[in-house]
DNA sequence: TAGCTTTGTATCTTATTGTACCAAACCCTT
DNA sequence: AAGGGTTTGGTACAATAAGATACAAAGCTA
């Protein structure tokens, strides 16, 4: 049996949605405050999270951006305005779904059913792209490295991704620059690229002067080791 | 350059993941129809299938069943988020991958990148190029001698990988010298590369004037011996 | 809004790599 | 075998690239 932990203030709408869904065999959870419902969503790890975007204390997208990177279930937004649906498919949040309200029950029961099964099903596991002893999940913007996670700002695991891509390519600053911010130009005495690789390295658990994990071409630009 | 048709029948969605993959250096088809796409993909070999699965006239599963047989590429599909469709159907079908809208354009191309890599490039990049006592490791820049790891700067590494390619045949110095400066000219007085090849010797412990691993020819160039 | 985190700029330090120059080895002629 | 020219190896040094640190601006969180 699957449990959910809906995060919803509007509590006779909860109690509702809690109802039906027992009945159709899952196990609800009902949480009402956004700052508690972050708190227990690490806890208790629910196989899917349902998140109102309305919320005391703390708001739907606050919740999931601070959970996402511990969290490694589902997480259904509920909108009720439809410019918050933008925001939502916005990628950078992590959300997996969304679905406005009013939501009809059957539409619930079948997301539900799509997210539950590709977490159980041992073919679907949650996207990662693995290099090494280095595991990225980019839905979480999350990174282990050898099994430990390793926390990663946002400027870090979008470089990150970059490399990840090539792995065992060298990729030139320029070329970073660009797609780290491709609106402005590369300027060639622009450091902040060796800076983002520098703090990367570190947590990456990699010596400077012999990096094994980014390695440094001189004149050229980085690449993301391959280890064998 | 790889090719990747893009079967999808959301023509807005179809034209931004097009120009998406176009900036980063894919060339992309795309086709609406289920039905065309399936002849396209057996009579194009594209490197990649990127194949959604609500499509007019032949859906993608049955575009997936029916190729899968003659083609020989990665295909990807494509599940469309306002299905309630069971996305474990797309992998017993032959399918090699599978994403959920909405596509993070990132994870989106770390999925190409590793398709292609698997199908195109295995052995365009050797994992380990052993030359007598030897280790050199492409993929993460790294070189060990008997075992032990020697640190080597990028110039040393790149005039090493240039010897390692061709061990036992002797290369002039004109020669080298384009190789790792594909831009400039050769000039007949440079030292530049005796310089480089005196400072990868030391790396590598060998006498100067017996050398046992890089071996000057007099009037020509050097060489990697094959030692046994 | 106050405090924390993140991220870039400026600046300094260290490492790398080529040029210049000298010494040693080599080859050829005598 | 001696000597001159040529080729290669070595050291010193300067230029450039990359790494480190401090700090300030910007963004978020609470």
């Amino acid at each position: 049996m699957h449990t959910v932990l809906l995060v919803e203030d509007d509590v006779q709408l909860a109690c509702v949605v809690r109802d039906y869904l027992q009945q159709n065999g899952y196990s609800v959870e009902v949480e009402t405050q956004g700052d508690i419902a972050a708190k227990r969503i690490v806890a208790e790890k629910p196989d899917l999270v349902i998140l109102d975007i309305n919320l005391p204390k703390m708001d739907g997208f606050s919740v999931c951006r601070q959970v996402r990177e511990d969290f490694r279930g589902a997480i259904i937004m509920l909108t009720a305005r439809l410019e918050d649906v933008d925001e939502v498919l916005g990628l950078e949040l992590g959300a997996d779904d969304y679905l406005s309200k009013p939501v009809r029950p059957a539409v619930l029961l079948a997301r539900l059913g799509i997210h539950l099964r590709r977490n159980t099903n041992t073919k679907l596991q949650e996207e990662m792209i693995k290099v090494g002893g280095l595991e990225i999940f980019p839905k979480r913007r999350a990174v282990e490295l050898d099994g430990e996670p390793i926390h990663t700002t946002s400027a870090e695991f979008d470089l990150l991704m970059i490399f990840a891509r090539d792995p065992g390519k060298t990729i030139d600053r320029a070329d970073l620059f660009q797609q780290l911010n491709p609106t402005e130009t590369y300027n060639f005495q622009d450091r902040s690229i060796d800076l983002r690789v520098s703090r990367l390295r570190r947590k990456l658990g990699d010596d400077p002067n012999k990096p094994t994990r980014i390695v440094s071409i001189r004149g050229n630009g980085y690449m993301l080791a391959v280890k064998t």
